[in-house]
DNA sequence: AACGCCGCCTGATCGC
DNA sequence: TGCGATCAGGCGGCGT
């Protein structure tokens, strides 16, 4: 599923394409997909317009569009659970779950692709203020981070989702993260202190960096065709056969040996979804 | 009011 | 082989 490092990979391959570029057509195959939620309301705050740039918060896309009166200056994306966004020559096929198209001029078109439709395009930007701290923006915890883990006897790891506490991180990369700190999944929130504290932010902005940072030294195939690993095909071409899933140390390896010291590692549930742990590294 | 849990979705996988 | 059941999960919303 894609979180933050996903996005900033989509964001830094997108933005040089749709730059300049004016918006022709839009066609609004699923109006569960935008908001508003009318295809002709969406279509006319669209279309014709310029994009002035691509910007990434959290797991958000930031269309900037040039200023129009009336007419908001943002274009909001979420690609939710399965969602791909990638510019195709308007003869090529269509993906069957095409939710948005729009014409971007030279005979191409932007395809907004989701097959569970979790995913969004929307004018709303209200969404973006619970937002919590960027992690690649700041070397040391935010106060904000600080807070939000203190106020909760959650699980560290439930806490870590909420994107008002930190920004990006989801299911995948909270495990990751907290692998990294070596602390346990379950422990509560409110339970660490400073230090632990310091180290998990660390953790959390070395998991997301490195995975940006593989996914950029892969040659980017944006061809549309194909499926590939729904994972992590973001970064590369999906047939390559060293993926980033490759690089997970923990994340869907339970009954796997640690890399780390060997141990067995394990899958748990927490706030209903998949945590994995190894139970040596991890403690309190 | 923090927090647990449901519903939205389709495709992959599993069991019989 | 075929088919129904189950699982996957980001996030808004709802109930306690």
């Amino acid at each position: 599923m894609p979180e933050l490092p996903e996005v900033e990979v989509l964001v830094r391959h997108l933005q040089p394409l749709l730059t300049g570029r004016r918006v022709g057509f839009v066609e609004v195959r699923r109006t569960k997909s935008v908001r508003p939620q009318t295809a002709a309301e969406f279509a006319r705050a669209l279309r014709n317009r310029r994009f002035t740039g691509l910007r990434r918060r959290g797991k958000f896309l930031l269309f900037d569009l040039a200023k129009v009166r009336g007419k908001p200056e943002t274009l909001v994306g979420h690609l939710g659970m399965t969602g791909r966004m990638f510019l195709q020559p308007v003869r090529d096929v269509l993906p069957k779950h095409a939710a948005v198209v729009f014409g971007v001029g030279q005979g191409e078109r932007f395809v907004f692709e989701d097959p569970r439709y979790f995913g969004r395009l929307s004018f709303d930007a209200s969404p973006l203020a619970r937002l919590g701290a960027e992690p690649l923006d700041h070397p040391d915890p935010p106060e904000s981070f600080v807070a939000g883990l203190r106020a909760s006897r959650q699980p560290v790891k439930v806490r870590l989702l909420d994107q008002s506490v930190v920004a990006g991180v989801g299911n995948i990369y909270a495990s990751e993260a907290l692998f990294v700190a070596g602390i346990w999944p379950v422990v509560p929130a409110a339970r660490l202190g400073p230090q632990r504290i310091a180290g998990l932010w660390r953790a959390i902005r070395e998991v997301l960096s490195e995975a940006i940072a593989w996914g950029s030294t892969v040659p980017l195939n944006w061809s549309g065709a194909g499926g590939g690993d729904a994972l992590f095909y973001y970064g590369g071409d999906p047939e390559a056969p060293d993926t980033y899933e490759e690089r997970l140390r923990v994340y869907d390896r339970a009954g796997e040996p640690c890399g780390r010291c060997g141990d067995t590692i394990q899958r748990t549930v927490l706030g209903s979804r998949s945590t994995f742990h190894c139970p040596r590294c991890q403690r309190q």
